[in-house]
DNA sequence: GAACCGGGAGAACGTCCGTTCTCCAAGCCT
DNA sequence: AGGCTTGGAGAACGGACGTTCTCCCGGTTC
């Protein structure tokens, strides 16, 4: 197997594990078995957990982002699509809140590229919303409203609260003239 | 030491260790440090770990609801009292987001009691909002970016995310007609 | 064919931590 | 005073886990 390969494989086992029960609570045999690569080639990849970790946030964050960029733009860039996507993200079996706040919770003082990686998440969200929405405050208004919402669905379990959101965002946008 | 003194002692240590670095980073052993209650006694009062970390939960939730419950009624309930709350709250020191969102984050699967405690907080605060908020579309909404601006000004480390969701706030108010 | 190299499987090591156990000092009752 | 209980301090135990080490096998090169 090659090395490449086998980085893919280790994101792709950490992505699912690490989400799914938390970083703490994965250890790093979890992953070689669940990716099939040995620990020796895991440690070649990654010398240690914490690197593994921070390549889990920068991978999911680029597919995340992709994802909802993605389907904004095919509604023509509304930002009320915005929360389309996330009912849908709610409603998958496996959804259990954002990862980085997830994350950032999990590390009372995260290693340094960890909290990087989280910042950076945001940071780029924040950034994407401004594009949608010319006026910067209406912009950061949703930004948290998609972050409330995120974080009552994953500890309620309802995916409504991105409709609630919704509403209120239909209501901002109207407002900003 | 009476063991009502001690439940006490240790609750306060477990409330500032567990929510400045985290429950997994907290040792039952700096519980025992930071309270002076021997770990003897420290099992006597919680059979097991669980059991603090729910107490704890239990009493923040306790302890913060009243103390936004007081600032707001001091302002004559008004619902945008409540981001400025939240405000001050941004701008303590200690200041690291949620307990328990923050504890949501930690726990994959938490034990029932620790899942029962987080999402009894979330559903006082809703109930607590709706009391001030007549209507409960808007209440909800309001709860969303009281949310929201808590992840934010935890993870960016802004404060201003208060005033973002206040003025955002104040809007949504008006809209209710 | 024989020495060598890479890589896999899993044992081993060290540490941390939740929980329990041991031991001892100090008070209390008769 | 002398046995008995209580509680504190801290050692000890057991398991989990991050990381490293050992051993062995299969393929490659002279």
């Amino acid at each position: 197997m090659n090395p490449t390969e086998a980085t893919d494989r280790l994101l792709e086992a950490a992505e699912e594990l690490f989400y799914a029960h938390g970083v703490q609570a994965v250890g790093m045999d979890a992953v070689r078995a669940r990716s099939g690569v040995s620990l020796k080639r895991l440690y070649q990849c990654f010398p240690a957990k914490n690197d593994l970790v921070e390549a889990y946030l920068l991978s999911r964050d680029e597919r995340w982002r992709r994802s909802l960029r993605e389907f904004v733009h095919a509604r023509g860039d509304d930002p009320l699509a915005v929360f389309d996507w996330l009912h849908d993200w709610f409603r998958e079996p496996g959804f259990r809140g954002c990862a980085f706040v997830n994350s950032f919770g999990e590390f009372g003082q995260p290693a340094p590229g960890i909290a990087a990686a989280i910042r950076k998440h945001k940071d780029e969200l924040r950034t994407y919303l401004r594009g949608l929405v010319r006026d910067h405050g209406v912009a950061d208004q949703l930004f948290s409203l998609v972050e409330g919402a995120t974080v009552l669905a994953a500890i309620t379990g309802d995916p409504g609260e991105a409709s609630t959101a919704r509403a209120a965002a239909k209501v901002l946008l109207a407002a900003q003239g």
